[in-house]
RNA sequence: GUGAGAGUAGCUCAGUUGGCAGAGCGCUGGAUUGUGGUUCCAGAUGUCGCGGGUUCGAGCCCCGUCUCACACCCCA
């Protein structure tokens, strides 16, 4: 006899019905969310050829990918997120779709990446964008999609932070950086919070000169718009361009008054993507932050045209929502766990009464109570410490005595109380819980 | 991918210079002849992650490997 040893892959993961439950009320949570900010449904595949993928992304992404030949010897990836695969969705069905286009996608990627807490080779992420419009209203909505995501999931304490390629590339250009100084110096901004102020500044002076740390260090101090804005002018004539992307982002704070301390402009966002054109956010748990971004995205105008030559502007984000749910965990957010989607379960006392019992379930699923029968006819004893494993609110108990009085018996798990009532009582009262 | 850790019962963990595999919680059965929170009694916890090596003898030492948690890198 030989077994095969059952066994995960690194970064891989099951999940109990305990766990299970909790991500499902989560996705359907954000679903609502998006479905209310009028955004629809569409499905991509897992797999896609390899150079559709590595189009634009960088070659730390690249490096990143699940990819392979497959049977036929096709060069192939599993996606890596959502954003890229609809650029090529947007590219290959442009005439059946209806501009602007605004669309939401909750899938799992795979990045072949080390795990730590909350990063797993193998992750849900829950995907918005709209493809076809270049109005601040789209920026708009997509921030305030943000806040109402994280709102209606009972979150509180995240903070949206906002910034803009334009601004950065601007930065860049007045500091005369090459590509090579404008990737090393992007990669140092992001770092800024997490290092020590000495060894951030070392890292400074080995890359910069001092004319470019003055520039870059007086950039750092800036946390509003306005302040941007002087700075910006101060060192040379603003670009259309970029008086353009101010104008939008003072904008976008007077739409969004509504979001308060949620949104806050932050000058160090970059964001790693190649893609990204226009403002791009990252959004932190402030009592979390070691998790990181959890909600994340910006605006990226040329991607779309990689696979049609013409140019469609395109902005979005993404929620991590394995990663929020990790978060989460740790801090209690959920309660207790339970076992079970089902609210009553009806106990197995009497195998002549077996066909009550089946009827009674009927007519609890008929109401859309979620209901489960005991099957086997056990000792009572053994039937109530499965239903407080499984944790049911009710459990409905009918013996020889209840069926000939034809009441049952309907007790309360939770506060052990017990009535004697019939079968419509129980029905109300276990609607009433709900 | 790189660096330094961890892996022993379902869970949290002890395990002495290498010498019979342990505790608490949980679990199963009973006390209790329909009633799960407490109590009492009894019982079972196991390929010590996996594979190899050293040794009379390995949970312990050595090599490899897998998984987990952490840092880097990158990001959700």
């Amino acid at each position: 006899m030989s077994n095969i040893k059952a066994r995960l892959l690194k970064g891989f993961r099951d999940l109990l019905p305990c766990d299970a439950i909790i991500k499902e009320k989560f996705l359907s949570n954000i679903k609502n969310t998006f479905e209310n900010y009028g955004f629809s449904p569409i499905y991509t595949p897992a797999l896609e050829y390899i150079d559709i993928l590595t189009g634009k992304g960088g070659d730390e992404n690249e490096k990143l990918m699940y990819r392979f030949q497959d049977n036929g010897q096709r060069d192939v990836g599993m996606r890596y997120d959502l954003t890229v695969p609809l650029a090529r969705f947007v590219a290959l069905h442009k005439n059946e779709l209806n501009f602007p286009f605004k669309r939401y996608h909750i899938a799992p990627v795979w990045r072949a990446e080390n795990t730590q807490k909350g990063r797993y080779r193998e992750f849900y992420q829950c995907d918005c964008d709209i493809v076809g419009s270049d109005s601040v209203l789209s920026d708009v909505e997509i921030v305030s999609l943000i806040n109402n995501t994280l709102s209606n999931l009972k979150i509180e304490d995240f903070l949206i932070k906002i910034n803009s390629r334009v601004f950065v590339d601007f930065l860049f250009n007045i500091m005369k950086l090459d590509e090579e100084g404008k990737k090393k110096t992007a990669i140092l901004m992001d770092k800024k919070d997490k290092l020590p102020i000495k060894v951030f500044d070392d890292e400074l002076e080995k890359l910069l000169n001092n004319e470019q740390i003055n520039i870059i260090n007086e950039y750092f101090l800036i946390d509003n718009i306005d302040s941007l804005q002087k700075f910006m002018s101060k060192l040379e004539i603003i670009p259309d361009e970029l008086k353009n992307e101010i104008d939008k982002f003072k904008k976008i704070f007077e739409y969004c008054l509504f979001m308060n301390k949620h949104l806050k402009f932050d000058p160090l966002i970059i964001r790693g993507l190649d893609y990204y054109t226009g403002i791009v956010f990252e959004t932190v748990l402030v009592e979390s932050p070691q998790y990181g971004a959890i909600f994340s995205g910006g605006r990226y105008d040329g991607l779309v045209s990689l696979f049609t030559g013409e140019k469609i502007p395109a902005i979005g984000a993404s929620i991590g929502i394995s990663r929020l749910i990790t978060a989460l965990e740790e801090r209690d957010f959920f309660g207790e766990k339970k076992n079970t989607v089902s609210d009553v379960i009806i106990f197995n006392l009497d195998e002549k009464i077996q066909s009550k019992y089946l009827d009674i379930a009927c007519i609890f699923r008929k109401e859309n109570i979620k209901t489960d029968i005991y099957h086997e006819n056990a000792k009572m004893k053994k039937q109530f410490k499965y239903a407080e494993k499984n944790g049911y609110r009710f459990a409905v108990i009918i013996g020889e005595d209840e069926n000939e009085k034809n009441i049952l018996k309907l007790k309360d798990l939770k506060n052990f109380s017990e009535k004697e009532i019939s079968l419509e009582h129980a029905v109300r009262e276990i609607l009433s819980t709900f």
